[in-house]
DNA sequence: ACCTGAACACCGTTCAAGT
DNA sequence: ACCTGAACACCGTTCAAGT
């Protein structure tokens, strides 16, 4: 008879981990469920991960391979090349509104991570820029873009409020009423940031004369 | 004999819950432990408040209130004005490394938030702004403000990475290591994000004629 | 090597009951 | 009005056992 292989693995776990997050939230996710979904024990996954942190931190690294961009090879000067990688972030993050929280707040120390990032300051600094800037700039501008897609698309931690709240009367708010009024258009705010801190912070970089 | 008052109040019990939070992170906050820290019955709580979501709710709101800053009472320029009430932000988030994720996910559409939002836009409308245009740059310096404290102390949505992980060799990232090689300094990095974002967006605003 | 299933100490929420 | 306590359908994780 032939050896069987085996039914699970690292990668289908944690694939179908993201899948479960994605379609019923992060609350959703359970070992049992897990378990159910993949058609095992829910046991089972305690033989190829050890606890539900390291699930997490596999679903953190899968959501991160999703970018798939080689920021280091990207033409143009720095500033474009960063808003390329970025959008692209924004992006994939988007696909992921129950994951986002989960990604802002593991850190990601993998390869697959280190090694793009690497490269990439390692092209920041062949324009000119010191590594301690390259990094810098590219930390802030990471944490907008978290920061921007967390509040565009994140699903409430704790789950979504049921309850019907104090009512709030919108002849308070006149500024914010009208500032809404031409409705809400995500794609051109997140540019208009982006472009404004990679702006600055080239311009940071002229002022102290680091590229001519 | 005397009236019996109560024991409980939607105050005490979001206060209690925060400082659960604080103190041993976002998984250890159960009704049961509430109830127990509380001096009370579990199910007590369920007489006050209608959920857990509610719950958080309620803390997303006592922490924001702690910021207490009348952003439009500010004197300077608007980006100034900014700058002092994000870094206010920042301070107070800082604060609750544990309750961050929950508040840069759940809305607070409550009056002591809209309120003080509304007066801010207000503030930056008298110096030439429009309304659109006021919200789009406080929110998305709110964004980066909150992403970056994410990275800063957020703690790890799903808990701690326990099991050691794939062990990764500094020698493969010699640019992050180069940049490391200082240390990291938080508060420079977030300040030297803040004005970028904000010289940024005051020289758009200044090339679209919005300032004189 | 890979998966199962019972067991333990927990969860959030509902609901009838107490005072 | 305000709080209690049993009950229900769940959790994550451990561990001995199966194949």
């Amino acid at each position: 008879m032939a050896t069987r292989r085996p039914v699970l693995s690292r990668e289908r776990i944690i694939h179908t981990a993201l899948a479960v997050i994605d379609r019923d939230g992060l609350d959703a996710l359970s070992m049992r469920r897990l378990g159910a979904e993949l058609g095992v024990d829910a046991m089972a996954v305690y033989y190829h991960l050890p606890d539900k942190a390291a699930l997490f931190d596999g679903v953190v690294e899968a959501v991160y391979s999703e970018v798939d961009v080689d920021a280091a090879a990207l033409p143009g000067p720095w500033p474009e090349m960063l808003a390329v990688y970025l959008r692209r972030l924004r992006e994939v993050l988007r696909r992921h509104p129950h994951a986002v929280a989960v990604i802002a707040t593991r850190p990601a120390y993998t390869a697959s991570v280190l090694g793009p990032a690497d490269r990439a300051v390692g092209r920041l600094r062949e324009e000119g820029l010191t590594a301690r800037s390259a990094m810098e700039i590219t930390h802030a501008c990471r944490a907008f873009t978290i920061g921007f897609v967390l509040a565009e698309v994140g699903a409430p931690l704790g789950g979504p409020t049921r309850a019907p709240r104090e009512a709030i009367s919108p002849a308070d708010y006149p500024h914010l009423v009208e500032a809404m009024a031409e409705g809400y258009r995500p794609d051109e705010q997140y540019e208009a940031g982006l472009r404004a801190m990679l702006d600055g912070f080239a311009r940071q970089q002229a002022a102290a004369g680091h590229v001519p």
